[in-house]
DNA sequence: TTAATTTATGAAACGCGTTTCAGAGCAAGG
DNA sequence: CCTTGCTCTGAAACGCGTTTCATAAATTAA
């Protein structure tokens, strides 16, 4: 294996012309530069890419946290950071936890370790403490309001999103308001659930804990959904669901029970997927891709923490 | 920052015995070994995880290329390989190459600098030359069939799994059989379109260029196909998909439609994925959380390269 | 008891590129 | 003519852990 050392002992210059060359310093006269690149390319010369990270600090590798690969909503993400990512020249660096703290945390290890130069966290099940801890190591990008706390952010404002959810609902007459959501902790879930109930408040409701449906992620627990709602003797007549995948798994399941919609049922999904589009699914538009790709870009930013609100649009289509 | 070197004068002994320690080598005196690991304790001491990457020319990072990231085949087979990373301790460093050739090329690179310890390729665009290229530098590991070739491979017989359901489907009364399919080049798609070729010669029909439909990875796929099926005057009275995700679609769009399943259409999916099972679509079973598995053990295995094919069953339910 | 192992330990070599610092040479400005 | 200020270059320091080799000491085998 040659090395930069070989290169300038055969160019006839020293280690640090051989790397001013590598790196496109300046201050390298033009007969040197040409000397050295001749001989690099007669030469098998590969950088150790190894030693550059030892010697900068750094990889060009941002981590990325989510709890489950195969889901559209985190696949969406992936997605506009990988193609934020190839613009920089950084690859990515997949930590899938299932929601397993110890997961989450190996991710921060690595980020204090400098095997990666920055983290996002998709999903957030460790507590602020442990992003605390791991902050001063390298930035923290996180997919949740983290204003207050010491790491930058892109993020929907979910309690005011849902609560409006909820109002437009009730607006066009609903009353008997349900949810499907996906975990029943984490940060996004009980903004969503405060905003549930101050809603429920402020119309002065009672909460029916039957109306709320847990572990919600794909297209095949909307099955479960409507089967629980077939047995329900006083079933909500609206359904705020929290991915477009469960609320179209929702509506087939109803078609097939010939369960009419939005008469007997009214479904409200989240994130404008491609499958609302299609099934003409009422929806919150949440641009995921391009939240991935702010999401890089706030992780490959090197000055201060900052905070970006997604705003969410409603697409009225014709499941309300 | 303290370093090996500080550690090792402050516990009274020389580097060695410090990185023995770490490292949990034999022959290190149990006095010595309890002074290096109290002094570790006192300072905040961390490993130079580059250092120890230059040293050891090793990253313990494996590669995984794959085209999308918001597809449940390949969401899957991530699912598979990840939840065998974390057993042994590796990490993923993910190549999201859209079928660029020169993302692919990114990696094999980064195979060739040591910056990942193995490749995984899981949808290959570049040719033979390029992985026989770079398959010096370390092991690459493919989900296509490539005995004959100089990589490990975890593979479906794509040629004779699709023969094998045109088969069934002929068997079955159908004479006009069509398909939909994601690329219409890359290795699998050529041999299933072979496979196609050789059945209508078997069975002495001429094929009808109609009834191939190409770009079909997503649900909201199927819509299209539909609309273009409805155009034709002489339909295929079944379609062979080559994806759940695309299968449900079609069928989601024929209910609407009113287009009788399987009397008027009949469908046979791939890779029985949970909406498959849901939406009752007979298909072919393709284990990918089980390929990830063994892609990933693939990758890590020192010894020489070798070939495993898994096996297809199909799965009977209404659609057919 | 002597030879052969095994255990224990440190010095030094090895992996390798980047960057700072010091200095030489030359051009422009005053 | 002298002073600044670039341009160019190389030596040396820096980032740091792993592993080999030589050696000493302690056992075990013969």
């Amino acid at each position: 294996m040659t090395n930069i050392k070989d290169i300038a002992k055969m160019a006839g210059v020293s280690v640090s012309t051989v790397s001013r060359v590598l790196n496109n310093h300046p201050y390298v006269s033009e007969e040197k530069k040409e000397a050295v690149l001749r001989v690099i390319e007669g030469s098998n010369y590969q950088r150790n890419i190894n030693a550059v990270h030892l010697s900068k600090g750094a990889t060009q590798l941002i981590g990325v946290v989510i709890p489950f690969s195969n889901h559209p909503y985190f696949g969406l993400l992936i997605e506009g950071i990988a193609n934020e990512a190839v613009k920089y020249n950084k690859k990515l660096v997949l930590f899938q936890t299932n929601y397993e703290e110890n997961r989450e945390i190996e991710a921060l290890e690595m980020l204090q370790h400098k095997q990666i130069d920055a983290l996002i966290i998709c999903s957030r099940i460790c507590g602020w403490e442990m992003i605390n801890e791991y902050r001063s190591y390298g930035p923290i990008v996180l997919c949740e309001d983290s204003r207050g706390h010491n790491v930058s952010s892109t993020f929907i404002d979910h309690y005011k999103t849902f609560f409006k959810a909820l109002e437009y609902l009730h607006n066009r007459g609903h009353h008997k308001i349900g949810y499907c959501i996906g975990r029943n902790s984490g940060a996004n879930s009980e903004l969503r659930e405060k905003a549930y109930r101050d809603f429920h408040l402020k119309v002065k409701k009672h909460i029916e804990p039957k109306y709320i449906f847990i572990d919600c992620f794909n297209f095949v627990d909307g099955e479960r959904v409507v089967k629980s709602l077939m047995k329900l003797s006083d079933p909500p007549s609206a359904l705020l669901v929290t991915s477009d995948q469960v609320a179209a798994g929702i509506l087939t399941c109803c078609k097939e029970q010939n369960i009419l919609i939005p008469n007997e049922l009214a479904i409200m999904g989240f994130d404008n997927q491609p499958i609302a589009k299609m099934m003409n699914i009422t929806t919150l538009e949440i641009p995921l891709i391009e939240i991935g790709k702010k999401l890089f870009l706030q992780a490959i930013q090197q000055t201060n923490q900052f905070h970006e609100e997604i705003v969410v649009k409603l697409i009225e289509r014709g499941t309300v």
